[in-house]
DNA sequence: GACTTATCATTCGCATACGAACGATCTTCG
DNA sequence: CGAAGATCGTTCGTATGCGAATGATAAGTC
């Protein structure tokens, strides 16, 4: 009785373990699709991430580091390092906080407002381009999912 | 009324660019979101691709490192790592392709075997955990949309 | 004012990720 | 057979990403 085993505690559940079906795994690819998508539409001259700190900063001015890692959802290890980089490249600019010595307050040079500026089209072509897939309708509703597991 | 406020630039429509509306910005947050949980289900005890990876193997067997890491969407530089960390840690086994000398073959060892039987249901926790915000439809929804724009 | 606690920035170590260059090996074709 | 091209694995360099430890500074408490 009962040969295929449906014993629905154990075996059954052991079976359809497929990767293929796994939230991670496909989130994982689906950035990876992204930022191929990304880099096409920079001309390889941004990363995602570094983009994410311009974008921000064009949004809110001169900011702490501390507060732009949150505000890009970046570790502190991590913004250190973006920043970092967009210095050498005299996209941003680096002061400390006259009222609070540990802060440092990173804004964007007249360079990064012109790289923000020019590569914003760019940027709109590869939102565009990862969700091209999908219909109009599955857009709104796969962003909105998106947003709900933040 | 200039509902938009004082007009610092000449901005207008172009400037209705909001980070934290662009899928790739929402891709990489929902991507560490889950790779929190995964960590947490996990007990730290492995990452999301070395589980790819264990999973993987289980599903097909034993595989050329290349191909193992074309199915576990992997560069041949990332599945290298994964595998020779894997192989630290005796949960997998490599040895030359007989037929090809080209080629590694990478295979479940008995150890890897039980970590995959033992962390099997902490994977099933870290996908629902993710999908946890949204709706039972939603989910699947979602899941069709992230596989789409794979 | 002195002590405790909280916050910020830096650093280290480890683990993905990917492009590019390289050598070894297999396959194809002339 | 032998040269050309394709495939596989390795290595290097660069860029996220995170946990943990550390030192500097600020804020709160007594």
């Amino acid at each position: 009785m009962d040969p295929a085993g449906h014993l629905q505690d154990e075996q059954n559940e052991q079976d359809d373990y497929v990767l293929d079906e796994q939230v991670g795994f496909l989130l994982r690819q689906a950035q990876q699709r992204h930022a191929g998508l990304f880099s096409d539409c920079f001309g390889g001259d941004m990363t995602p991430t570094q983009w994410a700190v311009l974008a921000k900063l064009a949004e809110i001015g001169e900011c702490s580091q501390n507060l732009l890692g949150r505000y890009t959802a970046m570790d502190v290890a991590t913004i250190k390092g973006v920043v970092q980089r967009l210095l050498v490249r005299h996209l941003v600019l680096r002061r400390r906080d006259p009222d609070d010595g540990r802060q440092l307050l990173i804004s964007l040079s007249q360079e990064g407002r012109a790289a923000f500026d020019r590569h914003l089209p760019d940027a709109r072509k590869a939102s565009t381009a990862t969700l091209s897939a999908l219909s109009e309708p599955d857009r709104a509703l796969f962003l909105r999912c998106l947003k709900a597991l933040r």
